[in-house]
DNA sequence: AAGTGCGTCAACCGCACGAAT
DNA sequence: TATTCGTGCGGTTGACGCACT
């Protein structure tokens, strides 16, 4: 850095009282766009004095980083991707940023806004901790299921449906380990295990025909008709607790144990949103 | 049509950490 | 070794838009 740069720097800050703050302009998204197209990412703290931008360095970076970026991605978050983020924060908690180091496109800020808004309002709902013991099996008795479901049913052609996937949870054989959910292929190693006291063989049948008669996916489930007794004893909820039905969609982001998932079944489900163009 | 509540998301803040001086 | 600086991270806030009354 030359003493002109730091000459410049060193007068930002003496006006830091002119420093803007708030909603970025067009004209300021060119400036930074522009400079960093010359001067690369990096020494954010010299953007606005090399720029003429009124902004702090750290403003300059947040602009850059989670909108302004060429390789972000737009748009609702994939079924794929909501079930890499339950998977990667069961295992990691709310490193955001490492989260979002695995679904490229994807910055830490949108996957931290995306968990708040859904999980902690679903907590909310039912009356519990995020992270207690109810809200996971909640997940993985109910979300987690339908997740997969949906991702099968938006396939062109799902070659396994989740009662494979099912059969080979209760039987605990591992042979249809690699079943295939629409163009999605889900190890089921990588799914929770159904515990003998939620439910028996035949729990599973039920569940795996409710679930697999919910052809929309925006049909309102019912959790009690569900899991019609474990819920209920299990929990304490009462049908006042839930409120009704919950609609299916607020299951969207909900954590998984943390012994449920591995690094390679981190690497799979990526691999799939690159298989799926979901991922640039 | 106006008021209110709620959800979403961009942006800010404070802190921690590593590198440079 | 102590201090300063730059950067990154996670938590929080506030503006905006939409739905509902």
């Amino acid at each position: 850095m030359d003493i002109y740069q730091r000459n410049l720097i060193s007068e930002t800050r003496q006006n830091n009282m002119d420093e803007r703050k708030g909603p970025w302009t067009e004209e300021e998204d060119f400036m930074l766009k522009s400079y960093v197209n010359v001067h690369g990412e990096g020494r954010w703290n010299s953007v606005a004095g090399l720029s003429g931008l009124k902004r702090s360095g750290k403003s300059c970076r947040l602009r850059w980083m989670n909108y302004l970026r060429p390789e972000l991605r737009r748009g609702n978050i994939s079924l794929q991707e909501q079930l890499l983020i339950l998977q990667l924060h069961s295992q990691w908690g709310n490193r955001w940023s490492k989260i979002a180091q695995q679904l490229p496109g994807r910055t830490d800020n949108e996957i931290k806004n995306y968990w708040r808004t859904r999980v902690q309002k679903l907590a909310k709902q039912l009356q519990c901790e995020v992270d207690s013991k109810q809200f996971r099996d909640a997940m993985r008795y109910v979300w987690i299921p339908r997740l997969i479901e949906r991702i099968g049913a938006s396939s062109e052609s799902p070659s396994v449906q989740l009662s494979t996937y099912m059969d080979s949870m209760s039987s605990g054989q591992t042979s249809h380990a690699d079943a295939t959910i629409g163009s999605v292929q889900v190890d089921p190693r990588v799914l929770p295990e159904l515990s003998g006291t939620s439910s028996d063989s035949h729990d599973h049948d039920a569940q795996v025909a409710y679930v697999s008669e919910q052809a929309d996916c925006c049909n309102p489930l019912s959790v009690s008709d569900y899991y019609p007794n474990s819920l209920e004893k299990e929990w304490g909820l009462c049908s006042e607790n839930l409120a009704g039905t919950w609609n299916i969609d607020d299951w969207v982001g909900i954590g998984l144990e943390a012994s449920a998932w591995n690094e390679e079944n981190v690497w799979f489900l990526r691999q799939q949103l690159y298989d799926d163009g979901n991922v640039n």
